[in-house]
DNA sequence: TACACTAAGTGCATCGTTGCACCGAGTGCA
DNA sequence: TGCACTCGGTGCAACGATGCACTTAGTGTA
């Protein structure tokens, strides 16, 4: 008769948790344990109940923020006006705001280096999990084309979108201003034009 | 530095079960334990921890809803323009939805009887409670009178407006269509001038 | 070097909520 | 009369949240 309350709660208080992290990255705020709690409207000792520590609250709320994040751009890419396969990836890729993803990564992993672990494994995760994902639903839109050369052309535009985003990063640190985002642009139409035109 | 959760989530448990309780009553509904406990998101348990029956939980939000009104109708008439204590009261008086009140305590009771002894407790309780109050308050306002005349004053109105409104349930069994709205109007102008000229 | 201070993380007892089984009174029905 | 059913209310154990004391690590300072 009645939805199960108890996990219902608990499910709560960790959604609670995530969106208070979500918010204060998003501010750019470095928090500590209790600014989260305060903001989560839970108890300090509540985020450790469901949390080992509180790296592991930041790369979940990265991990979703990601999922969101390409999320849309898949969508974006299979459900806009058919065009080509490569053109459609590569307007979503132009499309989506990848300089405000890294920035928000960014100040959630505390300005981690390029080639950081930790970083590098949230985007490789996330990155690699959705590309077959992608590349399937592509293969879908376009069913004359071979799978294979989805799967290769999205492999290739998002490997490329990491290597110039691991760039930009080194190169701006990651700075969201004007200049930052048309070095962005240069970049990723240097890549988009590597990709398209060979090596 | 962090406020008391376990106390404060208490409190607000309680107000949920109070406030779920207030808005079936004023949609007329008659609701059992589970009803109330789906709609305060609470479990039927939780209730009993709050509260010792249903019974108790009704009383103790007809009593918080008449202490609003009466809160309502004293500042009406303590900030209200300076004319006469009578005429501020009388005025207070017409000005509040008295039969909407009544409707209210009708269907949270359960259609009481003219007399009815938990009705009774709970009108007398609050409005004895708070004329004193108000009496206080409009010899404030008005300085250069007795007190003893503002508590007189004070008194006879509401203790009438409470015997008119225990005529008017059994007249119109707390019905609030425009017929019964004209009688209670009746009632209570016919009740103010039996005041003001004596008896 | 020693000391103070801050913040992350843990152990534990306590508290309020919850689910569930259960009781008893009232009610409709065969 | 007997039986099923509903609904108010209770007893109880389990669970999650909480507060607090405590440890540990890092950092600034005399």
């Amino acid at each position: 008769m009645t939805i199960d309350r108890r996990s219902a709660l608990k499910a709560r208080h960790r959604r609670a948790i995530l969106d208070a992290a979500h918010a204060l990255i998003s501010e750019g705020v470095r928090f500590s344990v209790d600014q989260l709690a305060d903001r989560a409207d839970v108890s300090r000792r509540t985020i450790f109940n469901h949390f080992v520590s509180i790296d592991d609250v930041v790369t979940t709320v990265c991990t979703e923020m990601l999922h969101m994040v390409i999320d849309g751009f898949r969508t974006t890419v299979t459900s806009g006006a058919r065009e080509s396969m490569f053109a459609d990836v590569a307007g979503a890729l132009r499309a989506t705001d990848v300089p405000g993803v890294i920035a928000y990564l960014w100040r959630a992993l505390g300005g981690f280096a390029p080639g950081d672990p930790q970083a590098t494994l949230i985007f490789q995760a996330t990155f690699q999990r959705t590309s077959e994902e992608m590349a399937r639903e592509l293969s879908r839109k376009y069913p004359e084309a071979d799978p294979l050369d989805a799967a290769i052309l999205v492999s290739s535009l998002m490997n490329g979108t990491v290597v110039i985003a691991t760039h930009w990063i080194a190169v701006t640190a990651a700075a969201t201003d004007e200049r930052s985002r048309t070095l962005w642009h240069h970049l990723l139409e240097r890549m988009i034009d590597t990709v398209r035109t060979g090596y």
